[in-house]
RNA sequence: GUGGUUGUAGCUCAGUUGGUUAGAGUGCUUGAUUGUGGUUCAAGAGGUCGCCGGUUCGAACCCGGUCUUCCACCCCA
């Protein structure tokens, strides 16, 4: 008989007790700062029409989507030409009409449109689920990935962006991780920015090109914006605002002739402004672009020094659900990477050490008539607020003691032939090894002092 | 999608220039102790060396392919 793999798929996890229990520790955390300012959970489905998703997240996206198979005899109903070509994107239209969701964004803007009668808005929502990226894993990049999203829709007031960037300080506090910069950049100041040097058209591959002067220095920028087709000329009109150290007032210099420019950079004063008034740290980042092609305002990442890519991430976008049937809603959002934040809180060993697996008590199982009795008074004990089990098999002693210490129980009850005939129940410390006698009335008692 | 990397006992890993029967630690089973775990001691079980093919008298070791792991790029939480 030939053995069959044990690997979950390439980029996906399984999790043992402690981590899920840190896991859903995280989203706990998280929840509780969405619930307290008045974000309401929803969910959707894993997979979506492929539809609704393709050509939302620019050419590489699609790419990355994890397409579904249609059910039956899919290649009958195959598009004949491209099967023969062998042209695997022409051919999945014909083969594949649902996709698993490769964000929690783009699924919303659908909600939102598909059940606008039944929302207030402007409506806030959270929603924590799973999506999935066909890219090849490495460093905090999985497959199969929660996000943590909070998004307001149906308002324009820059107020939501505030609470925001309040809401990341708060939830990262609550996580214990201490260091994290919040970066923010806006939209209409990269679409100013490629205005001003005549080169509106090129605005998605000039702010890719940008993003990575962290990564690869002005040089390497220049070098790709090269590449791109841009002259020496535009290119030294950019620098200025590059070099500029993110300092508003050259940045004005530099936008003043571009009306969307200065919107832009109005929008930001006010939320950097009214960010200050709150002690909300936020720092200017005019590099910032955020490669997913439907923001058109603010935009915002955080970083921490001890990780290499961003763990959290939003932004506003005006018209994600115009393509559902829905025009001029405006919607803003950010969204926690969880995978990436247990990673670092992982590595920072910030986790509380109560999220161990722990058993408060345990009975042995020493016969059907004491086993009986043990569920008897286990019932009671929970009651009391004790995490109780007893042993399911009767085992050998040692075995069952055995398994208590592997679980972590901190006290095991005994009740056995003696017990059992004197109404009584063997107490004993697993730490200190102690262990006492009592009667059966007096056992919650003496397990509460 | 491009480039690199990894794979040997349940787990962590040694394994010499290609040479007889592939090792260690830990875990597991049993016993010392049939009503006592975590410590100690003794014995034992456990391997198609990721998989397929090739070179060779001979391959864990060399070559090709494939899968897996991790890393970088692209892109991104």
């Amino acid at each position: 008989m030939n053995k069959i793999s044990t690997n979950s798929p390439k980029g996906t996890r399984d999790f043992l007790p402690v981590q899920t229990k840190r896991r859903q520790w995280i989203f706990d955390q998280l929840k509780s700062v969405f619930e307290s300012h008045a974000y309401v959970p929803i969910e959707t489905p894993a997979m979506e029409n492929l539809s609704t998703l393709m050509g939302k997240y620019g050419e590489e996206g699609d790419r990355l989507i994890f397409k579904i198979l249609n059910s039956g005899d899919y290649l009958r109903k195959a598009d004949e030409q491209s099967l023969q070509a062998k042209d695997s994107n022409k051919l999945i239209s014909s083969i594949s009409e649902k996709a698993l969701r490769y964000d929690l964004t783009v699924p919303f803007a659908r909600y939102v449109v598909a059940h606008q009668n039944d929302l207030s808005f402007p409506f806030k929502r959270y929603q924590i689920q799973p999506v999935w990226r066909a890219d090849r894993p490495q460093k905090g990049r999985y497959r199969e990935f929660y996000q943590c999203d909070v998004d307001v829709i149906g308002s324009t007031g820059l107020w939501s962006e505030v609470e925001l960037v309040g809401m990341i300080h708060k939830g990262f506090s609550k996580l214990g991780l201490e260091g994290v910069v919040v970066k923010v950049n806006h939209r209409k100041i990269l679409a100013g920015m490629v205005e001003v040097i005549g080169k509106a058209d090129m605005l998605i591959p000039i702010t890719v090109a940008i993003d990575k002067i962290d990564k690869i220095g002005m040089e390497g920028v220049q070098k790709e914006l090269l590449e791109k087709g841009l002259t020496e000329n535009e290119i030294k009109m950019l620098k200025p605002m590059l070099e500029g150290n993110n300092d508003l007032s050259s940045m004005r210099d530099f936008l003043s002739s571009s009306e969307i420019g200065m919107e832009g950079l109005n929008e930001l004063e006010f939320l950097l402004n009214n960010c200050a008034k709150l002690n909300f740290d936020l720092q200017v980042d005019c590099s910032l672009a955020r490669g997913l092609n439907y923001y058109t305002g603010a935009i915002l990442e955080v970083v921490h020094p001890d990780f290499p890519s961003s763990i959290c991430g939003g932004g506003r976008y005006d018209d994600l659900t115009g393509i559902f049937g829905l025009p001029n809603v405006s919607g803003v959002g950010i969204s926690f990477g969880a995978d990436r934040i247990y990673d670092l809180l992982e590595a920072k060993n910030l986790f509380p050490s109560s999220l161990k697996e722990s058993v408060d008590l345990l009975f042995l199982n020493m016969g059907d008539e004491e086993a009986s009795l043990a569920l008897q008074l286990s019932s009671e004990l929970m009651d009391a607020g004790f995490s109780c089990m007893l042993y399911p098999d009767n085992k050998n002693f040692k075995k069952q003691m055995k398994y208590a210490n592997e679980l972590g129980v901190k006290k095991v009850l005994i009740i056995g032939t003696e017990e059992l005939t004197n109404s009584e129940v063997s107490i004993k410390d697993m730490e200190s090894g102690e262990q006492i006698r009592v009667s059966q009335k007096d056992l919650i008692k003496t397990l509460k002092s």
